[in-house]
DNA sequence: ACTTTACTTTGCAAAGC
DNA sequence: GCTTTAAAAAGTAAAGT
């Protein structure tokens, strides 16, 4: 059985392709953030889907935290909703492209982490205990980075498609198993 | 025309004022750290490969100098942490690591990754702690190892507690906060990992 | 001692220093 | 390189009870 993956994370971003005046947006959304100084963008948190946009003079947008693909679409489509009512007139929606995607998995058994380094090689993977307690492994195809823990537990980031982290964890877990560490 | 030669001059001039400058400071951190004269040799060969392999380019003298030294304590495996290192260095903990890492991959280092062990000599040293006590702390990180209780810990965590438990055993005992203090990690950190090989390794022992 | 908060690592886009 | 956002993993740290 294929090890199961959750996505945890989902970054994408799109383009209004107009620009946005970011002191009016400040002040009709009553819960956003806006430091020039410390960062160009808005930040405009939804509650549900539970995301946080960023917004930028430029017309471009930033959608992160959301657990699904799909509520990507539903929480870019809030925040127009949101514009449009603030008066910013968004002609046409824009297709929204995936970014990244956060996902963790688990083996169900403990990794000697030590041993797994030696195994794939020591200029393929980076294991600094001292600093972070996961090893960080980087995979071509799919392109993805994984972190593996002494538990079993996995992170896999990177990706593009659910598919991404579903192939690279898979593919790590048929390295360990064929190296016998697993 | 004298142009060309000139500038080779000035050129050569840099390089030989940063050399100089990167060879004393690695010197002056390397006294800092007490290092032995071995790792100061290393560290020396390995910063003049990084100008070799043009490795400073957009990096900082005294990251690429504090790197290198981290470096040769691991492959010498006296290793010092990156935050002894970036004590004496001017340059963050953070800095040192990212640079290293690069340093690591361009120069092909194949170091094993750092083991709890390397660091019972000098810390059993520092506590005046006696040869029978490492001798026992070496075997408890072997059965540490082979119970899967080294994988994701920090080494000088896990070092620290087994130096805690051989002194205990030993009759040599060292207050948790002795050992914090040498071992630069906290007092919860080695009642932690105490507790947990107490608990694996049916270590009896008070608490 | 216990809980809570926070920082380490990975990936990515955005505009600008 | 940095700044900001989000989220997981597990270890370590610090602050407040």
């Amino acid at each position: 059985m294929d090890p199961k993956i959750k996505i945890e994370n989902v970054v994408a971003s799109t383009s209004f392709d107009q620009e946005i005046d970011l002191d009016k947006i400040y002040n009709d959304f009553e819960d956003a953030e806006y430091n020039q100084e410390k960062f160009p963008g808005v930040v405009y948190r939804l509650t549900e889907p539970k995301t946080a946009a960023l917004i930028f003079s430029s017309g471009k947008l930033v959608c992160t935290g959301a657990k699904n693909v799909d509520d990507v679409e539903v929480a870019v489509d809030k925040v127009i909703k949101k514009l449009k009512g603030a008066g910013v007139d968004i002609k046409n929606k824009p297709k929204t492209v995936v970014q990244n995607i956060v996902a963790s998995a688990n083996l169900d058994h403990p990794l000697n982490l030590n041993q797994i380094a030696i195994g794939f090689g020591l200029e393929n993977v980076e294991y600094e205990p001292e600093q972070f307690p996961g090893l960080v492994y980087r995979l071509e195809e799919p392109k993805v980075v994984l972190l593996l823990f002494g538990s079993g537990k996995i992170v896999c980031t990177g990706g593009r498609k659910p598919e991404d982290c579903e192939k690279g964890v898979k593919k790590v877990k048929q390295e360990l198993e064929d190296l016998g560490l697993i | 025309r004298m142009r060309k030669w000139q500038k080779r001059v000035r050129v050569s001039n840099a390089m030989e004022r940063n050399l100089a400058f990167a060879l004393s400071e690695l010197d002056r951190m390397c006294s800092q750290l007490k290092l032995p004269q071995s790792v100061r040799e290393d560290s020396a060969v390995l910063y003049r490969q990084a100008i070799k392999e043009n490795l400073i380019r957009g990096r900082s003298i005294e990251g690429v100098a504090a790197s290198v030294i981290y470096a040769s304590c691991r492959q010498r495996d006296v290793p010092r942490t990156l935050d002894e290192i970036a004590e004496v260095a001017r340059v963050s903990r953070k800095e040192i690591g990212r640079t290293f890492r690069f340093i690591s991959r361009e120069l092909g280092f194949k170091l094993l990754p750092i083991s709890p062990k390397d660091y019972i000599p000098r810390f059993c040293s520092e506590l005046e702690l006696s040869e029978s006590v490492e001798k026992v702390a070496h075997e408890v990180i072997n059965e540490a190892i082979e119970k899967g209780l080294v994988s994701g810990r920090g080494p000088t965590g896990v070092a620290a507690s087994a130096i805690y438990i051989s002194a205990l055993k030993c009759g040599e005992k060292r207050t948790q906060r002795e050992v914090a203090e040498i071992a630069s990690v906290t007092e919860v950190t080695i009642r932690n990992r105490y507790k947990e090989l107490a608990k694996e390794l049916n270590i009896d022992l008070p608490l």
